[in-house]
DNA sequence: ATGCCGGGTACGACCCGA
């Protein structure tokens, strides 16, 4: 099965090119981050097209996350617990069966936490905290889970291609590295650096030639219960994607697992 | 090193993102 995260920045500006990516990649699920659309404009009957299930947690304007599966989904959950005051729509879950099992897959959209003098910042460590209590939740049930999407953070200095300019900003100060480190130490695993050592980024800004230098960061990610860990084959960055025409500042990680 | 890009809202000009 293969399971892929994808900020793509508008669901409205990029369904193009993502009906172009689902028809040529046909991952089993794809789940999706800044969707930026109340769900009941979604465009999914272009997406149904191509034969996947849609289940959607949108706000107006901004935020908005998606699962998108070709298998049928079992239980679609929506919102992060604990706290009743929080309207941004920053998470969803789907249940899905296979074989004997069932998988649960996550899709966030982290709070980016800048300025960090703004209430922004306090808002991505509540989150955090938030997310922690709610993996945690997760784990108990020793069942294959994973927490995919844009987690807003910037892991290690090897995931920047300029670290040091960095340091500081909310997705890489020691707050939010504190915070992140926590998920790994509840028990979760980085998929990208169970596969490899080498330098790979996620996201690539749209300006000051970004792309052009591979001035890039990695901040797109897959965390892994245990018992998805076990099944993990190979993860793959789609970093062709970020040069198609009209293209996210972000491209699709795809885990693949035996299962 | 921030908002130079780019989307959303809405139709001028901000808000937001990383």
């Amino acid at each position: 099965m293969r399971i892929a995260t994808w900020n793509i920045n508008g669901i409205k500006a990029r369904l193009d090119i993502l009906l172009t990516w689902l028809s040529q990649e046909k991952p089993d699920i794809a789940v999706l981050q800044e969707t930026k659309s109340v769900d009941e404009s979604f465009p999914r009957s272009e997406i149904e097209a191509l034969g996947y299930n849609v289940e959607t947690h949108g706000q107006k304007s901004w935020n908005g996350v998606a699962i998108l599966s070709l298998l049928p989904f079992d239980k679609v959950t929506r919102g992060l617990p604990g706290d009743d005051r929080d309207e941004q729509a920053r998470l969803i879950e789907g249940v899905f069966s296979v074989e004997s099992s069932a998988v649960r897959v996550c899709s966030i959209y982290l709070p980016n936490g800048n300025p960090v003098d703004s209430e922004k910042f306090p808002y991505k460590l509540a989150w955090m905290r938030r997310l922690e209590a709610y993996v945690a939740d997760r784990l108990l049930l020793e069942e294959p889970f994973v927490l995919l999407g844009d987690f807003n953070l910037i892991p290690a200095p090897i995931d920047a291609h300029d670290s040091k300019a960095w340091w500081g900003n909310a997705l890489y100060r020691p707050e939010s590295l504190e915070r992140f480190r926590t998920l790994t130490n509840l028990g979760l695993t980085d998929a990208l650096r169970a596969t490899t050592s080498k330098t790979a980024y996620t996201f690539w800004d749209f300006q000051a030639g970004a792309w052009r230098r591979n001035a890039g960061i990695r901040i797109d990610h897959l965390m892994l219960s245990p018992q998805a860990a076990d099944r993990l084959d190979d993860v793959r960055i789609h970093k062709d994607v970020r040069s198609w025409d009209k293209s996210s500042d972000h491209v699709p990680v795809e885990g693949k697992f035996s299962f």
